[in-house]
Parts: structure tokens; C-alpha cells; sequence
DNA sequence: TCCAATAATGAGTGATTACTCACTTTTAAA
DNA sequence: TTTAAAAGTGAGTAATCACTCATTATTGGA
């Protein structure tokens, strides 16, 4: 805990534009993000989160009305940042200017979103954990993602099919395809065996090429 | 809950060879199946589940000695279950014998497994759900499947490649991608899309000719 | 029919829970 | 330096937690 989690930054910067963190309550959210990635939410108790943090139990209540609010200033922020890469205005544009092929697509998607997972992968898990218990957090995820994200993923899949680049698949299920492929190296690296010796290039490569060859017409 | 769970006849069926379990155990599975899968394990309280069982919360205690003892009397079993497509003693020979194909060996185990996780749908969510916060899941797990499993799963692999029917990857690389597009799917048709309309021969064969085109050799 | 074993009960246990509040300390602008 | 607001405290609260145990009800073999 002596080095500056990445999470936290940007955690910070986010939350900096509303209102300025005091120590403690930093405190408060590095001991709430280590104790809930460990035991879940409803395993944590404020008592040991207040303890880890160095803080009387009573000044997690001044910042936070519940528990749960402390949840949700974890994990909401996330979100925005998970959408990220696909929230800009004209998707079509940017596919037609910088991925000129499925490939250089597919690897610009599939390194960004290892790297976000490298970076905010506590909350990450809590995320995971916590989302079919709390209804706020499914809605969110359903607003945030399912609207933003999906009529653009879909449109992508459309842009890529009509260039004879992606086999004629309905794009929810080559969609379903691709997240599936990147997920599971996600979870297996970071999940499963995150001790193990990776080459992480060479995995990489692997899963492109899996997905390439799985949804590319064949010659 | 008037209909019998079909997860609930196999539990009985796997108890049964140890002991009888009477009517009111048989309503605290039930109840605590429910519950878990609803709210968690750290989530719920023994109250609630002899409540909703329609028995006295000492009953519970009478039958488990501790509430962790109650969740792994439900999850344990169902890992038995979820490993027994592998857990023959000659594998290779009942690849040459009945899979001829990579195509109808993958087809075998989709559905298999699709019909797997219909049955035991609410027990693997309490499973994937809190295999992170118990050891003794986790070892279980590791053991029956790591050790059973993954060697098979190998040599499978192994098998296909040497009959040209896969193309050259490390196997676990190879595993890992079916296994993702696999888990993909049913994670989807049962967890977050449970009610849509769903065509699942087309959505198998779909995810079957991905995994194929992914990994068979071009021609 | 009787009886010992087993099943079931529910009030009671101390520990722990999320949260409150009267009070003290720190901060920062005037 | 003064002072009001904000931050922090920790003992205290009622509720709930998993679990116990003395007692009663039910069972099935002799």
C-alpha cells in the first residue's frame, strides 16, 4: 500500500472536479477498495474498513451517508471510464479514418481494455461481484452501456460486414463472440492466473487471431 | 417453487447414497438455494432462510453444524457434476471412438454443457459467486478440475492437432479460447439476456462454427 | 404398545452490525 | 488573531447476526 494505486488518480481526478478529497477520506476509499475486492460488500464491515484506513468509524459516515454510497463512489466512476473508447460522437468517422482493417481494430480494442483492466483491476472485481445485488448498479451499467456502447458496437460489426471483412453474422451473437475471446484473456490473466509467467504479446496476438479467424470469410 | 427444482432431485439423488434427508432438510436447501442466489452468502442470514423454509432457525444448526457448512453442502456436490463429461478413464480412446471430428466433439460438449447449466443454474451462480472468498471451494475446485480436467482437456487438444483438425497453439491458449466462447454463450442466454427470445440451435451453431473457424486450418 | 433415538423447536446467547450524535480539533478566510 | 465552518472523533444505539440448548414432538423397531 505504499505506492499510489493507478486506480486512485483517476479516481481522484474524477471526483477532484466536484469536490477536493481530504487525506482521510482517501484513506478511507484505499482501505474500502483492498477490504471489499477481498471480501465483498456485504463480507466488509465499516468497522474494519475504518480500522484499515487509520480513521475513527464515524468519519466514513461523514463523508458517505451508507455503506452502500461508499460502494457506489467506487464503483460508478469506473464505468465512465470502461466506456471510454466508445464514447465519441461519430463512430463511423473515426472506424473509417484509423482502423482501415478488422485487425488494427480489433488489437487498438482488445490492448486498451488490457491495460484498463491492468490499471482498475480491484474495482474492477467489485464490480463483477457486486452488480447482480445492487439494482442501482445494474441500471447504470443497462444506461451506460447498453445504450452507448452497443449501437456502436453493433454498428462497427455493420461497417466491417459491409466491407466484406467480418462473415455475415447477426452482430449480436459476433459481438457476443468477440467480448467472450477478450474477456476470457482478461479473466485468465488477471483472475485466474495472475502469477503466472505471461507473454502477454504473444496472447495477444493469439486472441486476435482467434477472433480473426473466426469471424473473417475464408479465402 | 410448487414444481421440484431439477437441480434439487440430483442433490437428493448424490445426499441419498450417504443419508436420508428428511422433509424439512430437503425445505432448508431449497430455501437456502434461493436465497443464496439471490442475495449472496454474506448476504443472507439463517433467519431468512428457515423463514422461508417454513422451519425453526435451530433446525438449520441440528443439520449443518455451521451456515458455511449449508453452502458447501449445495455447491460442493454440484462440482462433481460439472467435471463428469471428463471424468472417463480412457479419454483418447473415446475421442476416436465417437468424435471423429473436432466439429462433432465440440458440438457434444456445447450442448452437454448448455443442458448443465440449465439444470443447475441457480447453484452455479451461488458457485462463480463466491468461489472467490471460500479456500476450501477453491481447492476443491482446484483439484477436481485442474488436475482432472485440464490434463484431458490437453490431451484432447493434443489429439486433434495430430490429426491436422486443430491448428498449432499452446493448449492452453487453444482451451482457453473455447472455453470462452462457450462460457460466453451460456453466460449470456442465462444470465444476462434470461429472457430475450432466444433461437439456441442457431446461437450453438453459431458458436460452434466460431470456435471452428478460429481454430481448424485454412484450406 | 412401548420406548429409545432422532428431529424439531424457539427463547436465549454474546458478538457484531451499520449508523448517530454530542463533542473536540483543524482549517482557512477575514 | 479571531472565528465560524468543516473535519474528525469515539462512545453509544438498536437491530441483527450465527449459533446453543433445554425441552418437546415424531419416528420406527421390538
Amino acid at each position: 500500500m505504499s505506492e499510489i494505486e493507478p486506480w486512485l488518480t483517476e479516481l481522484l481526478r474524477l471526483n477532484d472536479e466536484e469536490e477536493k478529497m481530504t487525506d482521510k477520506q482517501i484513506k478511507i476509499v484505499q482501505a474500502a477498495v483492498e477490504i471489499f475486492s477481498e471480501k465483498g460488500f456485504a463480507g466488509s464491515s465499516t468497522s474494519e474498513i475504518a480500522q484499515k484506513a487509520g480513521v475513527a468509524e464515524g468519519t466514513i459516515f461523514r463523508h458517505y451517508k451508507t455503506k452502500k454510497e461508499l460502494l457506489l463512489s467506487i464503483v460508478a466512476p469506473m464505468m465512465t471510464k470502461l466506456i471510454a473508447p466508445f464514447a465519441v460522437k461519430d463512430f463511423t468517422k473515426v472506424l473509417e479514418a484509423d482502423y482501415p482493417s478488422v485487425e488494427s481494430f480489433l488489437r487498438a480494442v482488445t490492448l486498451n481494455r488490457l491495460e484498463f483492466a491492468r490499471k482498475h483491476f480491484p474495482i474492477i472485481k467489485i464490480f463483477i461481484h457486486e452488480i447482480p445485488f445492487h439494482n442501482e448498479l445494474r441500471e447504470q451499467f443497462k444506461e451506460k452501456v447498453a445504450v452507448q456502447v452497443l449501437e456502436k458496437a453493433y454498428k462497427a460489426i455493420r461497417h466491417f460486414q459491409e466491407h466484406g471483412q467480418i462473415i455475415d453474422l447477426p452482430p449480436p451473437a459476433a459481438l457476443r463472440m468477440i467480448i467472450s475471446t477478450i474477456m476470457g484473456f482478461l479473466i485468465t490473466r488477471f483472475l485466474l492466473i495472475p502469477d503466472g509467467e505471461w507473454q502477454e504479446e504473444k496472447e495477444v496476438d493469439y486472441t486476435i487471431n482467434f477472433i480473426l479467424y473466426g469471424l473473417t470469410p475464408r479465402p
